[in-house]
DNA sequence: TAACTGAGTTACTAAAGGGTAACCTATTCA
DNA sequence: TGAATAGGTTACCCTTTAGTAACTCAGTTA
C-alpha cells in the first residue's frame, strides 16, 4: 500500500499522492457513475490488470475514496463505492480536467476525457 | 525530460504528469509571487537540491508553464517566471488545496499549504 | 591569490511504481 | 468431468523518479 507521508508542504502534493496512480482517476469515474463489481471494472477497463486493479482499488479505499463491500451470499459478490468524502472530489477533478482539455487542444496531445462536460454534469445531482 | 504520452485517457493524468514532480507545485507557488533568479529559488527552498531545481524547472519550462529569460548581462541573469497559461491553473491548484486541506484535517496530517486561502486571494487580482 | 557566487552538468545509486505470468479457492454451467 | 467465473495473491522484473557528490566555468570580493 502506498504510504502517505506524515507531513506535506503543501496539500496539492497530498492530493496527487492520492489520486496519481496509473488508473485511480479512471476507478473513480466509473465507481461514480454507480457502483461496481470486482470484474465488471475489468471489463470497463480491459488494459487494467488484476493486480494494479486490486492494488489501485486498496490504496483508494485505504485512503477513505472508495469503499470495499463483501455481500455474504455463496457466492460472495464484492462491490466497489465512493465515499461522501471521495464525492466530494469531483468538482476538483472535473476543473483539473477542464484546464487539462485546453491544454491538450493547445499542445494537440489526443484526449479522450471522461471527467469533462456533459458526463459531469449528469451526476452533478449528486452532489449534495 | 519528462516526455508527455502522446495520448491520455483523461485530462486529468496529464495534469497530474504536467505538476506531478516533486517539487513542482512549490516552484510554481513560489513563482506566482514573483518571478524568482535560480539561487534565490534555492535560498526561498533550502531542501530542494541544485540537479531536482534545475530539472523541475527544465520541466515547467519545457511544458510551457514557466518561462525561463536569460539576461545578457555580465554575469549573466537567469530569471524564471509563470507563463500565461500556467497562471490559468491557479484556480485549479487552489481548489486541489482546499481540498487537500479538508482531508489532512479528518486525518490528522501535518500541513503547511502555500496554496490555501488568503495568499491565494492576495495573487486573485493577477489573473485576467 | 584564494575563496565565493551564480548557474548549472554529470555519474552513480536507491527507492517507488508498474507490468507479466503463474497460482489459488470456491462455485456453477455444459 | 472439465471449463469458466469471481476475486483475488505471489514472485519476479524493468523503468522512472529522486537523491548524493563531485565537477565546471566565469566573474567578483577579501
Amino acid at each position: 500500500m502506498k504510504e502517505l507521508q506524515s507531513e506535506y508542504q503543501c496539500a496539492i502534493n497530498l492530493v496527487i499522492d492520492l489520486i496519481g496512480g496509473k488508473w485511480k482517476v479512471l476507478l473513480l469515474w466509473h465507481l461514480n457513475e454507480g457502483d461496481k463489481r470486482f470484474n465488471e471494472l475489468r471489463r470497463t477497463i480491459p488494459e487494467i490488470t488484476k493486480k494494479m486493479l486490486t492494488q489501485q482499488l486498496r490504496e483508494l479505499e485505504g485512503h477513505g475514496l472508495v469503499k470495499r463491500t463483501v455481500h455474504e451470499e455463496v457466492p460472495p459478490r464484492v462491490v466497489y463505492s465512493t465515499t461522501d468524502f471521495g464525492r466530494k472530489l469531483q468538482p476538483v477533478l472535473y476543473g483539473m480536467c477542464q484546464w487539462g482539455d485546453d491544454y491538450a487542444e493547445k499542445e494537440g496531445i489526443q484526449m479522450n476525457s471522461c471527467w469533462t462536460g456533459r458526463d459531469f454534469m449528469k451526476n452533478k445531482s449528486d452532489l449534495s
